[in-house]
DNA sequence: AAGGAGGGCAACCGCCGCGTG
DNA sequence: TCACGCGGCGGTTGCCCTCCT
């Protein structure tokens, strides 16, 4: 047997949310804060999946998400996480703060991966083209979607983006989605382009931003509704973004 | 100016892991 | 220990917009 879908088929609204729907899931989220995402749909009055709240939620409606295009520097440090994480979006997404998974994949589906292949990397091994001569059958990395980290091939990328550095593993371990110890690994700075030159990168490759609960501003408590229910509270975070369009909302 | 091709992105789908009873 | 429900995640799809011919 099948596994139950998340919500009843009859009756749900599928496709591009409305101006009007994005008023309600907002206003809804900024009265009462996260709840069962289940419940959200029925509770403001959408004919929506739960899951399509939260989604809509995280990816477009959130007001700590920055707009616009990744910039250089977001970028650089997306190819280093990636690197040493795969595809594991969400994670590089808590590196980036208001960034979701969903743009930064987006991202990297359409731009950056076309950007290394022009450089002659591979974007899943980040490994020079012209070295692979085992198919990607062969390969294991390539099979569990596992990047061969390597600083041959990290070098290369310095080379061919000379403004941002990006750090890895020294020894040129594959990352590995059953060593969940690289992840609590100290990012390598880079010679070409050290901390002092951009900290900001450093520290976010660094553990104590990973690790800190802080820069997860869905579960940020300043901002949270949740823990700040009050209408006011909410707003505040509509106020500290700029490029909101509050004024949709009516707020 | 019109039509086709390609790119970009929002949204959906289905699987997985975790918490709970 | 197992079953179930839910949230989260990554892969994929399909629509819309822009560019090119």
């Amino acid at each position: 047997m099948g596994r139950q879908p998340c919500c009843d088929k009859l009756g749900v609204k599928k496709g591009p949310w409305t101006a009007e729907e994005d008023k309600k899931l907002v206003n809804f989220l900024l009265t009462h804060g996260q709840c069962c995402w289940r419940a959200v749909p029925k509770l403001a009055g959408l004919r929506r999946c739960g899951k399509s709240c939260r989604l809509r939620w995280i990816n477009y409606l959130r007001p700590d998400l920055k707009r616009g295009l990744l910039n250089d520097a977001e970028e650089q440090l997306v190819i280093d996480l990636h690197a040493r994480l795969g595809n594991r979006w969400s994670k590089i997404a808590a590196r980036l703060p208001g960034r979701t998974d969903n743009e930064i994949k987006n991202h990297w589906n359409t731009h950056i991966k076309k950007k290394l292949v022009k450089m002659g990397i591979d974007p899943i091994t980040h490994e020079p083209l012209h070295k692979q001569v085992t198919t990607p059958q062969e390969m294991p990395c390539e099979a569990n979607n596992q990047p061969a980290n390597s600083d041959m091939s990290i070098q290369q990328i310095n080379t061919n983006i000379p403004e941002h550095g990006i750090s890895t593993n020294s020894d040129g371990n594959s990352a590995s989605e059953n060593s969940p110890s690289n992840d609590s690994e100290p990012a390598e700075p880079n010679p070409n382009y050290s901390e002092e030159e951009d900290p900001l990168v450093s520290f976010i490759l660094s553990d104590t931003f990973l690790e800190d609960l802080t820069w997860d501003f869905s579960t940020s408590s300043e901002y949270s509704s949740a823990d700040n229910p009050t209408e006011e509270n909410s707003l505040a975070w509509f106020m500290d973004c700029n490029d909101f369009g509050v004024e949709d909302f009516e707020l």
